[in-house]
RNA sequence: GGUUGUGUAGCUCAAUUGGAUAGAGCAUCUGACUACGAAUCAGAAGGUUUAAGGUUCGACUCCUUACACGACCA
């Protein structure tokens, strides 16, 4: 990975000092702790802890304190054993730095009990910035374009897409979220072989129907040409195999694939009623994407379409060709030789001169980059094009570009069904307008039985339905780890309980439900200076709240939407812990009911903004 | 055949990048709504982390080999 190496880093983000601007409270306070151990390890034991082992790791649930320092490393420096380390340090600690109130060593583990007033000056701290304000997070690059859903125009999207267009949004607002500046770009394979399927298809049986006399959205209707062309086109292959022909040959030479190829030609060679059947088609899926996209939430800055972008492709084959590292086969077509990079030769143009693929990829990889001048190209892509993508940075880098380095590509496993993979070509996908409407009646059932919204206007319970919906499925593809395989069960994956979207929706809406209340009841607000004691939850609580940045920082490096959507979970749930275990409204005490109060505000702020970087909206009421 | 990814509880996923008794949710069982929303909380049970070696204070994590599944490249 090449991340911070750009020219653009800030200096803060290099050195990884945290300044006013970023949000980065919790790092004062371990480093404060950092020094503390120092201190103590030289009072102690006349010595410096070595960096490498200075790290504080939050404690385990199971053993008192909130921060844990791993003394096994230090045995050989200091030359006594885990124990003995563990409780000098510990005992120094406890009676000369007044932020550790007690300390506890199990085996090699020294935990630190941090006290009270510590986490009272973190929530000031904390409460003092908004919610919002960038992460400091050294290491990430500042200009970054994120091409993500880059769908092809002859179906219309499925499962896949979906997973991809919730990783690329999320994706780019996390890296936003660090402050970086980000072009989120959508790359539309909108011309090739399989375009001219549909588009012949649509010809053939077409008779005139548009989007609007089949009532059918335009992405649809084209896909469902598509279909039709795979089928008979099958069934053409099928009768030449009965007649003898070979396999291969009846595939290439199947009547219906000859006019497809006749179709492309014709289109590059610009015909003009070709030309015109495609924007027509094109158009019509365009309007159907645009609707789901709005209604999945994802959005984009930038449109490439390779349609514009194969022709500056063939200039760099072509460029390549006289810098002399790409070379030309004895029937004309260019390839390039990968082999000392550990690939293989590839094939850039063919010999009739038509672009492939990789033509058109290095066509907008320098497009985008006379755009946005970007330290970072991130490509969100299925794992299958792994290979085609290292084969892209090498051939770029054989090219002498500069941003060659910058390419990265985020790869994400597959979406299995039960019954294996989705294959449009044979119908078993599984549709994302149709999922999407499913998860919506599904939320609506769920809520209604529930009875909580009684009274609800239509329009807004209907976009509540929509937003628990679209929660439970973004929830459900982003808290898995991109490179992993996915399976998806339409009857149970999706679930509104436990480990869920929907879970941090609801403890939001009862966080707001808590607000209308004090509103109503004039318990609003509060000086709670005058509180030095907390209940373990609102310690916890603090912790959690305090350990954002950090999440962010690490979702921003890693481009792991997962880490977000696991900080929101555990933020959630210690919600949960503290709403079952103080009374909020009901407490008696005013300064401890502003601070339970103010503390409420801002997880519920905090699950807003968190959830929020994976695109998911949170309810008021639910 | 070559390259590469994955393999953790019945199921779906985690594990702070080499740290403690491998954690959550679903499903199963038990308990909690006259303090603020039970889509919640508290608890029980469930594991030889595919297998065998190795590295070390310490391995789901790193190394070697094998097996299974997937993807890509001929």
């Amino acid at each position: 990975m090449r991340w911070g190496e750009g020219s653009g880093v800030s200096a803060d983000a290099v050195t990884g000092v945290c300044r006013p601007p970023y949000l980065c409270p919790v790092q004062t306070l371990e480093n404060d702790l950092k020094n503390a151990l120092q201190t103590a390890a030289q009072a102690v034991f006349g010595q410096d802890i070595p960096a490498s082992a200075l790290a504080l790791q939050p404690t385990r649930k199971e053993f008192a304190g909130s921060f844990t320092l791993v003394t096994f490393p230090l045995t050989k420096a200091f030359g006594k054993g885990p124990e003995q380390i563990g409780q000098a340090l510990g005992e120094w600690l406890k009676t000369n730095e007044p932020r550790v109130r007690g300390f506890n060593v199990v085996k090699g583990f020294l935990n630190l009990e941090v006290a009270d007033a510590e986490w009272l000056k973190l929530l000031h701290a904390l409460l003092a910035q908004p919610a919002t304000a960038p992460v400091n997070a050294p290491g990430v690059p500042r200009r970054v374009v994120v091409e993500y859903s880059s769908p092809n125009t002859n179906k219309p999207l499925h499962l896949g897409h979906l997973r991809n267009n919730f990783l690329g949004y999320s994706v780019a607002e996390i890296l936003k979220a660090t402050g970086a500046t980000v072009t989120k770009a959508n790359l539309v394979n909108d011309r090739g072989i399989h375009i001219c399927k549909s588009m012949l298809a649509y010809q053939r049986f077409g008779q005139g129907e548009t989007p609007a006399s089949a009532g059918i959205k335009g992405d649809h209707l084209t896909g469902k040409y598509y279909v039709l062309f795979e089928r008979h086109y099958r069934e053409e292959v099928r009768q030449l195999e009965a007649e003898g022909v070979a396999p291969d040959v009846a595939k290439r030479k199947a009547p219906l694939m000859l006019e497809a190829q006749q179709m492309l030609q014709q289109w590059e060679a610009h015909d003009e009623a070709v030309v015109g059947l495609w924007k027509q088609m094109n158009g019509w899926v365009y309007e159907g994407f645009d609707q789901t996209y709005k209604n999945i939430g994802v959005d984009f800055d930038k449109f490439y379409y390779e349609s514009g972008t194969y022709l500056l492709g063939k200039e760099r084959v072509e460029e390549g060709l006289q810098k002399g590292v790409f070379f030309r086969k004895d029937d004309g077509s260019v390839w390039v030789d990968l082999q000392a990079e550990g690939l293989d030769e590839k094939l850039l143009l063919r010999a009739d001169g038509t672009s492939v693929y990789i033509t058109q990829d290095l066509g907008t990889a320098e497009l985008k980059y006379q755009d946005f001048g970007y330290d970072s190209s991130i490509y969100v892509i299925a794992d299958e094009q792994n290979y085609h993508m290292q084969v892209l940075q090498a051939t770029l880098a054989k090219l002498g570009k500069p941003y060659a380095a910058a390419i990265h590509h985020l790869s994400y496993g597959m979406v299995d069904l039960p019954s294996g993979k989705m294959k449009s070509r044979e119908g078993t996908v599984v549709d994302a307008d149709e999922l999407v409407r499913d998860m919506v009646a599904t939320a609506k059932a769920t809520t209604l039985e529930m009875g909580k919204i009684d009274g609800m206007p239509e329009a807004e319970a209907d976009e509540l339905f929509h937003t628990l919906a679209m929660g439970a499925l973004k929830y459900f593809l982003l808290k898995v780890e991109p490179k992993k395989r996915m399976l998806f069960n339409p009857e149970e994956s999706i679930n509104f309980q436990g480990h869920t979207g929907p879970f941090i929706q609801y403890t939001n809406a009862r966080i707001a439900a808590l607000g209308r209340k004090s509103q109503e009841q004039n318990l609003t607000g509060g000086d709670f200076g005058s509180v030095t004691e907390l209940h373990e939850t609102e310690a916890e609580l603090i912790q959690h709240l305090a350990a954002y940045p950090a999440a962010v920082a690490e979702a921003a490096r890693q481009l792991a939407p997962s880490i977000i959507s696991q900080y929101a979970y555990d933020l959630a749930k210690a919600f949960n812990r503290f709403y079952a275990e103080v009374p909020v409204l009901a407490e008696d005490n005013v300064a401890k009911r502003a601070l339970r109060l103010a503390l409420t505000a801002r997880v519920g702020e905090q699950l807003r903004v968190s959830m929020g970087l994976l695109g998911i909206r949170v309810p008021e009421r639910m």
